[in-house]
DNA sequence: GTCTATAATTCGATAGAC
DNA sequence: GTCTATCGAATTATAGAC
């Protein structure tokens, strides 16, 4: 087979740079988080990441690649998809580090701030539109969901607030489900 | 006069230097803050900021100092204390610079995390618990408003969220007032 | 009190041997 | 593909002249 354990080590390598990448991105921020550290903890040489991936932020931009993969709102009961949708933000911010590693770095690079809007206008928009009746509404429901769910994860993950870590993920969904259903289908004001 | 106006000089530097480091802080973050330039921007020079502060960290600290200024809740009619607590944090980020350096920092920086829990805990919690009626619950409520208010400062003027940024003062306080209301005197779930 | 000069690190990035 | 060696720039921090 062409595919022998040490067969296309380059790949391997790849991703275990990455993996490192998004770990460290996520832990530390981005200007924090260095090159040889990433290096280190991916078992690899320093000079390797930048012979894959040219620079500092092309390690980020292929690092912060992101898919939040917001289920189809429409396909659910209208009340229960506030819940659902708390759910999938907690599944997908602890299923790895991909996430804060873009969040922390929005924080304070630029670069980074853009692709977080990015993210919402192509991803969290879309996603919720199916839900609201008004479509002129769209952005801003999205909008104030955003602040609540970034707002949660911020608290929680981030800044750590005691009583924000010591909620269970079911007492997050019955505390919060609600306000985001308010958002999505109750009126605005 | 002891007071001519040159009298008091070093006074006048250290507030010029703590002023920079707020606005250097609040848009940069913690690391991509230099002492050169906040002492470029003091009008200064960079062997000054050591010598009065010790330290990159030394200046941090004194320039993080936050008072939130929460108005007495007590005092108000029940009902519009959610909106005047969103109007009042409006009123406190728009302000200056002084808060943004803490929450750029609190992000990549652990002490600044833990500030930022210290300003939660001694300002916040007691602040809001006079509007509580079982006591018990205060700290969850108290950490379900700092996720939708932090979240708003987040997406408002950190990651700048088109559809966040676009809605005005009164708008805000309309649309969030009334979230903030129900985590306050609703029940819980 | 103020500033010059510089020490001591640390970083991203490059060149080139193997 | 992998690694050694190192460059050049930028940083915090210090020492000491005036």
């Amino acid at each position: 087979m062409s595919d022998s354990p040490k067969a296309r080590r380059s790949d391997a390598t790849k991703a275990a740079i990455l993996a490192a990448a998004r770990e460290r991105f996520g832990h530390d921020g981005y200007e924090r988080a260095t090159i040889r550290a990433i290096a280190t903890q991916a078992e690899i040489d320093p000079a390797m990441v930048m012979r894959y991936f040219g620079s500092k932020e092309g390690l980020f931009a292929a690092a912060a690649q992101f898919d939040l993969r917001l289920p189809d709102l429409g396909a659910l009961p209208r009340e229960e998809i506030g819940r659902v949708l708390v759910g999938h933000f907690l599944d997908v911010w602890e299923s790895g580090d991909n996430f804060f590693a873009l969040l922390r770095a929005a924080v304070t690079n630029e670069a980074a701030a853009e692709r977080m809007q990015q993210l919402f206008a192509t991803q969290v928009v879309p996603a919720i539109a199916p839900a609201i009746t008004d479509p002129k509404t769209v952005p801003i429901r999205a909008g104030l969901i955003a602040t609540q769910m970034l707002g949660l994860a911020l608290c929680r993950y981030v800044l750590r607030l005691p009583p924000v870590v010591a909620l269970q993920r079911e007492q997050l969904i019955a505390l919060i489900g609600p306000s985001i259903q308010q958002r999505l289908t109750g009126p605005l004001a």
